[in-house]
DNA sequence: GTATCTGCAAAACATTTGCAATTCT
DNA sequence: AGAATTGCAAATGTTTTGCAGATAC
C-alpha cells in the first residue's frame, strides 16, 4: 500500500488517522512479522515519545473492530496481529519464533462444515521447524 | 475410549495415573466441548472438593508435553484442550460460543509450505455463526 | 465548545511459580 | 523414608478499564 494514502484508507474505514493510528496502521502492514502490541509499542516508542501501549491496545481494538486487521492466535499467550488481506496460512517455527505466510486453497473448506454455517474467519495455523534449523 | 483402560493408558504415556490426572483426562475426552483449565476445574470441583486449579494447571501442562492433549487457539484470550486424535478442524460459532469439529483434508497441505519446513502441528480455525442462529 | 483521543494508573484475568503439606510406593 | 503429587498463596504477563488531561474539529 502507498504510505501517502495511510491516512485517507483509514478514514475510508472509520478510523479517524490520527498521528498514533497511522504510525501503527504503517507499521503493521511494512512488517510482515504479525506483530504483538507489545513488539509494536517497543518499535514505535523511540519515534513517537509520548506513545503509551494504552493506545497500541486501543488501536489494535479500534482496528480489529473496523476489519481492517486480523487478530492471529497462533501463540499461545499473546495475540499477534495482520492486516486484513487475501486468505493465507501462518507457520511458526519453534525454534526461532518465526512466522512465515503461506498460500492455502480453501475452496473445499465450505463443504466440509455443516449446512447453514457461515464462515466470517479462516485461521490456519501450522507449527513446527523452519529450514534455518 | 474404555474408561476403564484410562489409567492403563496414562501410565503407557508416562504420566502416573493419579485420581486427579485419570478424572481430568476422562473429562477431556468425555467432553468435546474442548473445555478450558477454568471449565475443567468448575466441573470436577465438587465431586473432587480438594481439586485446585493448580492442579488442573499442572496437569494439563503435563499431558501437553506427553503430547496427550494439544492446546487449542480457537479463543483469544484462554486455552482450550483437545484429546490428541485424528487430524479435525474447528469452528467457532460467535453468537453461542460452541465449537464443532470437522473433518479436513491435509494432503495437500505439505506442498504449499517451503521446502525443509517440518511440520508438528495443525490448527484450522474457522469462526463464524452456526446454525442455530 | 464539544466530542474524541490519549495515556497514566489501577484492575482484571489467565497462567505460572515457590514451596510446604500430603500422598504414594 | 524417599520421591512424586497436590494445592495454597503470591507472582507474572497480557489485556482491559476508569478517568483526567490533551487534542481535534
Amino acid at each position: 500500500m502507498n504510505i501517502n494514502n495511510i491516512s485517507e484508507y483509514l478514514a475510508q474505514h472509520g478510523v479517524r488517522p490520527s498521528y498514533q493510528r497511522t504510525e501503527i496502521y504503517k507499521y503493521i502492514i511494512n512488517n510482515k512479522s504479525h506483530p504483538t502490541a507489545e513488539m509494536i509499542f517497543k518499535k514505535l516508542a523511540p519515534a513517537i515519545p509520548t506513545l503509551s501501549k494504552t493506545t497500541v491496545y486501543n488501536t489494535l481494538k479500534l482496528f480489529t473492530d473496523k476489519n481492517l486487521v486480523r487478530i492471529l492466535t497462533i501463540e499461545e499467550n499473546e495475540k499477534r496481529y495482520d492486516a486484513v488481506s487475501v486468505v493465507h496460512g501462518h507457520f511458526k517455527c519453534e525454534v526461532c519464533g518465526g512466522i512465515y505466510d503461506f498460500d492455502i486453497d480453501l475452496s473445499n473448506i465450505d463443504e466440509k462444515i455443516p449446512d447453514h454455517f457461515s464462515i466470517k474467519n479462516y485461521q490456519i495455523n501450522l507449527s513446527g521447524i523452519c529450514n534455518n534449523h
